[in-house]
DNA sequence: AACGTTCAGTAAATCGTTTTAGTAACAATT
DNA sequence: AATTGTTACTAAAACGATTTACTGAACGTT
């Protein structure tokens, strides 16, 4: 039988407030906000108010206040996956901003599961999420609250989509190869359901044919499972060396997959970069101390995150009639390390 | 103006689905939550309700919900940081659980800044999340949730911390160089404010001493500075190596370092592991594609986030008047790689 | 003295649920 | 015929704020 005492444990109410300063909840509330009717209220009286408030730690119940106020500052952000240092990089930057505007935010994973997929977004509405950012995942329905996409798959009505300029990040990748020798280049693509796919795809083909190069020169491979794991580039690349095609030099489709190949080639002797050169995508945190070095092109996730967050924010608070636009664009860089080199001079 | 029609927009409460049923919200919500009470209701009424509700696409307020209830069905979740690769493998476990049971999370990073470490629990509670997992945070006061920490820094009155098995990963790691031959270890420890770091070096010198390796033939270098970078691992080995003394192996304090130590050693032409054997420590995601392949003592981070958030879980629902364990260990794991070898021998 | 203004505040509705405590209407029991 | 029990509901009070629309008192003006 505790009952009696539980109620007044930890937090103060409002209402207990007003008892104790013989005061409405009227007149603190509109103190405590400072709302311009207060503006009657004399001084005297208001620091009395802020005095109890302080003294018995008031802390206003953020449910009421959200209900009442139909706002919980609170987004949602849907990834594929915690922990392949992608999404926790672009989390990072969303978090960058959100904190600073007073808002939360629910992260949930889908794993590339239907199922998930179907229902998470839906999990989130019901959680009265003002805003959804979704990183990496497609969206298979109009979505019920304002939306900003990361390297989104599909355009959606009304959803404004964070992407790579790829044509840049492409021109950037080949160029790099082509300028150190490479004329035999083999492309690690993505798996099916990755977004970039075929984009990447796509613009990496111009970028060759740009320079000369045949896209029928370039050998592929595709990246198959859905663990981020370095596993699938080490079997992508395995399968590279069985198609006994030449080449000098390998573009993969992110740096977890050129790590993988790097294993495979060295451990069919070859040299990284003296007798292949592997170039990644992403600039993950791994890249940069891997052995050798991984050359990269650098995705700038943390400022994807921040730029989504941003828009997401601009869109409900800042300028709700404004037009959005639907695609934002953000630069890759080349990011030189030791994993490519100039194209071995053979015989 | 559009007022009126918004009202409607998107939702429908309770009460217009009365309206529309001619019924009266108290008997819908008894329908609805097949409360005991509802068994009076005959099944013709409950079906009319089920299926309007269904038609019209109704879905009850979080909000409204979770006021009456005092329920919010949040947990919230402190990290030092997001981006570092050890936190999210943590979170995908407690996600993992947390998912299962219908419950979300608000992750916070407090970057080992002061003031975030004040303020974010302040505002975790005020989101009235009912309990709170802090990894690898110190907890300065008295936290007003129920609360569970991981790899915690102090012992806090009423709060449960997930721990590694200390003595048996140093066990496992000093046994493993010593099995090797190596008699000469140095030691990079972590920094003041990492949690692990005094109970780390204090293990691993007890293992040492029951080996007959007298505690002061363990050279070591302390991480200094607060990037998840292996750039500290990198300066540590530097230092290492200038200070002139004789070491056969490093045991690192994280993997990161570890990453970071290999680099300089080759940088100074020392090759690992035949010239320095290097082990480090968690096995994050990118331990296993260094080159060479670190070995490591594996954490079970994912493992960690599981049984915290379900602990935390069974605190609040399952069994709320149980004594919780103020320790709940787990158990390290040896992973041998390739950066560990037989000790060289000398002339 | 009557009227309008400012001052200092409050009552009550509202947000959208859940839950307690009923209440009519009818049937069964004594 | 009065009591008790069921059945099928509902009114109203929570939950804890915010906000609209007042109200009485004091003051100033003509």
């Amino acid at each position: 039988m505790k009952g009696k005492e539980d109620k007044t444990k930890g937090t103060i109410g409002l209402k207990q407030l007003a008892q104790h300063l013989k005061l409405s909840t009227t007149t603190l509330s509109l103190v405590l906000n400072d709302a311009p009717s207060a503006a009657s209220i004399p001084k005297e009286t208001k620091d009395r108010i802020f005095k109890a408030a302080k003294e018995l730690n008031y802390r206003p119940n953020y449910l009421a206040r959200s209900l009442r106020a139909q706002r919980t500052h609170t987004f949602g952000v849907l990834v594929p996956e915690l922990s392949d240092g992608y999404s926790s990089m672009v989390l990072s930057g969303v978090e960058s901003v959100l904190a600073a505007a007073g808002y939360l935010y629910f992260t949930a994973s889908h794993m590339h599961n239907d199922e998930l997929l179907d229902k998470l977004p839906q999990v989130l509405v019901e959680r009265l999420v003002e805003g959804l950012i979704a990183v990496d995942t497609p969206i298979r329905s109009m979505p019920q609250v304002p939306t900003v996409t990361i390297s989104g798959h599909n355009a959606v009505e009304g959803v404004t989509n964070v992407i790579l300029n790829h044509e840049h990040a492409a021109e950037l990748g080949i160029g790099h190869l082509y300028d150190l020798g490479h004329r035999s280049i083999a492309i690690i693509i993505g798996q099916e359901f990755s977004s970039d796919t075929e984009e990447r795809w796509r613009t990496i083909g111009e970028s060759a044919e740009r320079r000369g190069i045949a896209i029928d020169r370039l050998v592929t491979v595709q990246l198959e499972g859905d663990t981020p794991s370095p596993e699938l580039g080490y079997e992508a690349a395995k399968s590279l060396l069985a198609l006994g095609e030449k080449f000098t030099a390998v573009f993969a489709f992110n740096d977890i997959s050129a790590i993988g190949a790097i294993r495979a080639f060295e451990e069919s002797g070859m040299r990284v970069p003296a007798d292949v050169s592997v170039l990644g995508f992403d600039d993950i945190y791994a890249a940069a101390f891997q052995n050798p070095a991984l050359t990269t092109i650098r995705q700038p996730l943390f400022e994807m995150g921040r730029l989504a967050a941003q828009t997401l924010l601009d869109m409900l608070v800042r300028d709700p009639e404004k037009q959005f636009e639907s695609v934002l664009t953000v630069e890759p860089t080349l990011v030189i390390r030791q994993s490519t080199a100039r194209v071995p001079v053979t015989l």
